[in-house]
DNA sequence: CGTGTGGTTGAAGTGCGTCAAACTGGGTGG
DNA sequence: CCACCCAGTTTGACGCACTTCAACCACACG
């Protein structure tokens, strides 16, 4: 647990609880899925995870992905909405929920602790909301952009751990438009995607300027 | 307070906190607007709400609509994200967030029925994003009539206290796609228009299947 | 009876999806 | 070392669903 901080730098701002095992998932590898019985609750201490819902005809639609320090599975009704995947090797403390609630019925400040990753998580949902009702194809691929790089990285240089599918499906658009709509902001010099995983932002006060 | 209960039927299920004060609002008027500061949590005792964002260039997406018994305002930063207007004649109990903190300091329940708001916020949120993402305008109208069915009446027929535009804006489309598509539905025999705010659902479950 | 707000409907335009094909880089085996 | 493969990506041509533009309609209110 504390090893796995040891080898990563920044390390994530801080642990849920001092409580848990922290556990390994190979890329792909599931951690939750939809419909389980939410038992375990994970904050991410490495590498990056996916969460992502699929509609009855097979439709995919990713929810968010996350980075380290994020708690993933908090949520309200019995069981997990979204699925979650590693999209790199992940490293995650794993905490049971009786644990959380036995903790929080004597730590006022967890329980508000808990409540604002809610509503953090909320307000992300929100916004992505937002985006999918009103957004085009560019200002959506542009506030991606953004807002991974700030999530992430804080750098303008950056390797994204998700395929283009995942993109697609996060920002409601097909791999086509998501891929034409990045050489399109290179052909307007706003990003260099120098490897289809590599991207660097060149111009990201005009690239905020398209999210509206 | 308890007046503001009497005269409806059924009552909200339970509020929320033995506290607060109750207060009116007209149609239009605003309960509280986007960047404010989180100074006080609403409870919706009658009538309907509808929350909404403002985008840069003046674009609106509406984030919910509100029942009697939903908890309105309660937000992450210290600043609301979303505006907050009646739809009808509302009654609200109004909820100071010091009280609110105050009490939940004391009582691991109140604290563990704030998070459970709030994440049930997240998953209809994330419904909502994932409906925006990948459904087309038919199966769209589709999931916004059942759910309105389910949480303002749970009858077949009823009346809808929002505009085409509100609609427009909580689906993504605007109101022409809104109104053809009701009109379209009504052609198939799912739905009648009785009144352009008077809906009756005819073939509940046939919608039901669009939903995806 | 005139005016205004909200809603419906039609015709034309367009942004993104679909279909189809070519490309790229990494891995494997001959 | 090269041939091959394969998943992921890019790009083009075309179609369609939804938007835009433009009327017209319905009902409430002065």
């Amino acid at each position: 647990m504390t090893l796995a901080f040891a080898k990563f730098d920044p390390p994530p701002a801080q642990t849920l609880v001092p409580a848990g095992v922290s556990i390994r998932r190979a890329p792909g590898e599931e951690i939750f899925a939809q419909g389980e019985t939410v038992d375990t609750v994970y904050q991410l201490l490495s590498g990056a995870v996916r969460t992502y819902r699929l509609l009855g005809d097979g439709r995919r639609h990713v929810c968010d992905f996350h980075v380290p320090g994020d708690v993933l599975g908090l949520e309200a009704g019995g069981e997990h909405a979204c699925s979650a995947e590693g999209m790199a090797d992940v490293i995650l403390l794993a905490i049971p929920v009786a644990t959380l609630r036995r903790l929080s019925a004597h730590d006022p400040l967890l329980g508000q602790r808990l409540l604002s990753i809610a509503s953090n998580g909320l307000q992300r949902s929100q916004n992505h909301a937002a985006m999918l009702a009103r957004l085009g194809a560019v200002e959506r691929v542009a506030a991606f952009l953004i807002d991974f790089a700030q999530r992430f990285d804080a750098d303008d240089e950056f390797d994204l751990p998700m395929t283009r599918q995942d993109i697609a499906d996060y920002l409601g658009l097909t791999i086509h438009t998501v891929s034409r709509t990045l050489s399109h902001l290179q052909d307007q010099g706003l990003i260099d995607v120098r490897a289809s995983r590599r991207v660097r932002l060149r111009r990201q006060d005009e690239l905020l300027g398209l999210c509206a």
